[in-house]
DNA sequence: TTTTTATAATAGTAATACTATTATTTTAAA
DNA sequence: TTTAAAATAATAGTATTACTATTATAAAAA
C-alpha cells in the first residue's frame, strides 16, 4: 500500500535546462553529485565544499562534475532551485483544495515554519537537508556580482513563480494591500532567516530560549495577517 | 564653519578588538587597507576580492595585510561590524531629541530605508559604499558554518546591540506586542533585501519598476506598525 | 563488426589562501 | 650618539582550489 501511495505522490521537479551544462538527473553519477553535493554543502558549509572532495566521496574525479555544473555557484544555485520547486509543488498540493484565501495563506505560513514533514517521495534527494542548505547557503545564490545576468538565464524563476503565487494570493485576500510581492518575499526570506538567527543568533529573535517553531509560526503569522487586516 | 561642525560629528568607532590582528586604524596601511578593500568588494563582489588584488592596488603586500586580517572573511566581519556600529551611532544621534518611542521608531524606519545622507565625516572610510557592501554582502558575515563561534567571539555584538535597540522602542511603543526583537531584526534585514530585490530582482517587490525609495520606505513602514496597532 | 558518439579519467595550469623566514625601520636604552 | 630591541613589512615559498585540454574507454548506431 504504502509503495501505490508512494508512486503516486513522488514529485518529479522539472528543472530549468540553464541550471546545469548536463542534466544530473539523467544518469548514476549525476544523481550522486546532486544527493552528496548536498549532504557535503550541509557538513562542511559551501565555502569549504569542493568539487575535489565531493568527487573523492562519490569515487569519481573532478572533471567529471565538471560535466554537469560549470562550477560549484552553479551547482548551488541548482539545489535552491530545487527546493523552491518542491516547496511551490508542496503549496499546490496543500492548498488546491483550500476555498478562501485566508486558509490558504495560513496553510503556507505553516508549511513555511514548520516544514519538512517527509510526506513526498523524492528519491535520491533528502528534503530535509534540501531544506538546511537553503536557509543556511540559500541568500549566496543570488547575493553576488552576476545576479543580473543569472536572474535573465532565469535561474531565479522558481523563487519568484513561489513569491508571485503567495503574492496572488495576499491581493485576492485583502486587494487594497499595496505591496503583496514584498510582503511574499519578506515571509519567504523570514522564514529562513528567523529560523537561521533562532539557532545560531538567537538573540535576534524572541524565540531563541526555547527554540520553539510554533512561536516561530506565530510572529510570521502575526506579521502578515496584521499587515492585511482591513 | 563647516570645520568645526565636521571636527563636532567627526565618529569615531569604537571596534572590537577581536575583529583584527593588529588594529588598521593605527597605521596609514591600516587604514589604507579598509578604505580600499571596501572599494574593491563593491567594484568586484567578495567572491573576486582576494588579498593579493587588494595588495597590488595600495601598493603593498599580500603578507602585509595578512597582519591585519586573519582572513578575507574576518576582513568582511570587520566591515560589516563597522556598518552596523556606525548606523547605530547615527540612530542614538538622531533620536535622542525625539520623545515618544513613535517618533523614534519612525525616524529610524527612514534613516534605514533612505540611507547614506553624508553627514558625518568618517574621514578614510566611504560610508555610501559601505552600506552597498553591507547591503551585498553583510549576510556572508553570519552565515558560516563558524557562526557560533564568531559569535562567542563578539564579532556580531554591534548588529545585535542596534537589534537590541530597536526592539527596546519596539517594547516601549507597545508592551504588549510578543516578538520585538524577530521584528527588530525583520526590519533591519528587510531594509537591506527589499532594496537589493528592487534593485536586482524587482519582481519580489513592489517597487522594481520606479525603483522608489519612498515605497520602500512605506512598506516598511507600514510592516512595523501594522505589527504594532493596539 | 566497425564507426560514431557519449562519457569519464588523466594530467595538467593559473590563481588563491595562506605561512615561515628574512629584511628593514622605528623606538628605546646605554 | 650608538646600539639593542621591538615593531613592521617584504620575500619567497607551499598546499589547495578552480578549472581545462587532452586522452581513454564504454555504449550505441550504422
Amino acid at each position: 500500500m504504502s509503495e501505490i501511495r508512494k508512486m503516486e505522490l513522488a514529485v518529479q521537479i522539472k528543472m530549468n535546462e540553464k541550471l546545469f551544462l548536463r542534466n544530473p538527473e539523467l544518469s548514476e553519477l549525476g544523481r550522486n553529485i546532486i544527493k552528496y553535493s548536498v549532504v557535503m554543502i550541509r557538513e562542511k558549509g559551501f565555502e569549504d565544499f569542493t568539487f575535489k572532495k565531493l568527487a573523492q566521496r562519490i569515487g569519481t574525479t573532478e572533471a567529471s562534475i565538471y560535466r554537469y555544473f560549470e562550477n560549484k555557484h552553479r551547482l548551488l544555485i541548482y539545489i535552491v532551485a530545487w527546493y523552491w520547486s518542491y516547496l511551490e509543488y508542496k503549496v499546490v498540493f496543500y492548498t488546491q483544495n483550500l476555498a478562501n484565501p485566508e486558509n490558504r495563506l495560513k496553510k503556507i505560513i505553516e508549511l513555511l515554519a514548520k516544514p519538512v514533514t517527509d510526506d513526498f517521495s523524492t528519491d535520491y534527494i533528502d528534503e530535509k537537508l534540501v531544506y538546511e542548505v537553503a536557509v543556511w547557503e540559500g541568500s549566496k545564490a543570488y547575493l553576488t556580482k552576476h545576479v543580473s545576468k543569472d536572474n535573465k538565464d532565469r535561474l531565479f524563476k522558481p523563487y519568484k513563480d513561489l513569491c508571485g503565487r503567495i503574492a496572488n494570493i495576499i491581493a485576492e485576500f485583502n486587494p487594497r494591500y499595496k505591496f503583496p510581492r514584498s510582503l511574499s518575499s519578506t515571509l519567504l526570506e523570514m522564514a529562513h532567516y528567523q529560523r537561521f538567527f533562532m539557532n545560531n543568533l538567537p538573540s535576534l529573535t524572541d524565540f531563541g530560549e526555547d527554540k520553539s517553531e510554533e512561536r516561530l509560526y506565530q510572529f510570521l503569522y502575526q506579521l502578515v495577517f496584521d499587515s492585511l487586516k482591513k
